[in-house]
DNA sequence: ACCTTGACGGTTC
DNA sequence: GGAACCGCCAAGG
């Protein structure tokens, strides 16, 4: 299908737990598209905004590696993105968050749970 | 088939 | 930190 990619994208961002972050690179490294970051940022522009597979997609939690919201400050997607972020207890400070404290680390159990050949 | 566009990333200065 | 540069590659025109 033409669509393999995104749904493997939005499938692993459902996997962010709430209150951590993760970025576009780290995403697709799990999603099995290592070095496809860009291709990440367009899968999120195009979750359905009701929902995929029964469940919301967290767009708003995945950030690039400089630990920044990828949207322009003065933009309405900054402001929504760092208000779902601090509604979740994610500090972020201007337009950076600590990726050192709030950054996703999978564990082995939750990649194996992912995986599916 | 060619060109441009991305919610990017690593390297380097 | 930050800016310039280059690599990346699916989609859409």
């Amino acid at each position: 299908m033409l669509n393999d990619h995104y749904h493997q994208i939005w499938q692993t961002v459902q996997l962010i737990p709430k209150g951590q972050v993760a970025c576009y690179g780290q995403i697709a490294d799990l999603s099995g598209l290592p070095g496809r970051a860009r291709l990440v940022g367009k899968a999120l522009g195009r979750v359905p905004k009701e929902g995929w597979q029964g469940q919301s997609v967290p767009w708003f939690r995945v950030i690039n590696s400089q630990g920044k919201i990828s949207f322009p400050p003065s933009s309405e997607y900054f402001v929504k993105q760092k208000q779902h972020l601090q509604d979740e207890q994610v500090v972020v400070l201007g337009s950076r968050v600590k990726l050192k404290d709030f950054q996703w680390q999978p564990d082995l159990s939750e990649l194996l749970f992912s995986l599916k050949f």
